[in-house]
DNA sequence: GCGAAAGTTGAAGTTAACGTAAACGTATGC
DNA sequence: GCATACGTTTACGTTAACTTCAACTTTCGC
């Protein structure tokens, strides 16, 4: 760890988050981020770690690691002009609405699991049912 | 189209659902599903229309293809097997697990868009006003 | 019955997201 | 003062999910 807690070590956050220092690397490759360096070791901060964090949740929701930096991007500090903040509020409808669909999609699967749990369980206890019948 | 209207040809589903008959085709050699033949031409059922559907609601979901084909092979008929039911059931609770998190991950991504909208907003509400300053 | 449209297989190429390996510097505890 | 752990770069390899291409055959509409 580092002597104030604000920066980290790059096996440090390949722990933490269960991904390999390689993987790292290779977000900072495609510039995801820029992490300072002491020398040439690289030395993490609080904004490169959340970063990470919102990188691996937006590969769990399927998006590819440039739609992930342009999202991050979003976030960042002031970029005033007016043309490019129309066009990420556009690109946070697009957003919006891809999540609107992936929830759609959720919910019905998540019905159909509950049916599907249901037949196994049907099946069971008949199958449990036949057995009992044959002890008898 | 079919002469009753419960086949497809590959053509017809491949615009249905805005894919490649290729990638139709793909499917069928990764095991997806198996469609009757007319000599060597592919008649697709109702039944191999309704798996493409759940293929590709699984890869909105981030699903892999042998992931999907597992689910799907969930919902076919009776595999009355004890041993195979359980472990259905832990698949499907796996799965489900799955969702739940994806589901948490899907409402922070959205808050995270809604605040990021209002602080456009807000930006560009600031520089009219900034405009306006100006011109008079 | 014939030409265009639609179908087929097989194989090689592509892209994203890393994994793997070699070859090397740095620091730290004993 | 040297092993051990951690760090670095460069470069090639791998996997999934297709795409592209070539070289056919089959089927439909008229």
């Amino acid at each position: 760890m580092s002597i104030d807690g604000n920066t980290y070590t790059i096996s440090e956050l390949s722990r933490e988050f269960g991904i390999t220092t390689r993987t790292i690397r290779h977000y900072e490759e495609i510039g995801l981020f820029t992490p300072q360096r002491r020398g040439q070791t690289r030395i993490f901060s609080n904004a490169d770690r959340t970063k990470l964090k919102l990188i691996l949740r937006g590969k769990r929701l399927g998006l590819s690691l440039p739609e992930s930096r342009d999202i991050i991007n979003m976030y960042e500090p002031g970029k005033n002009n007016t043309q490019q903040l129309l066009t990420t509020i556009e690109t946070i409808h697009q957003q919006r609405q891809r999540l609107q669909r992936q929830l759609e999609d959720l919910k019905k699967m998540m019905a159909d699991l509950d049916r599907a749990e249901n037949g196994c369980r049907a099946e069971l206890a008949a199958s449990r049912n036949l057995h009992d019948k044959k002890i008898r």
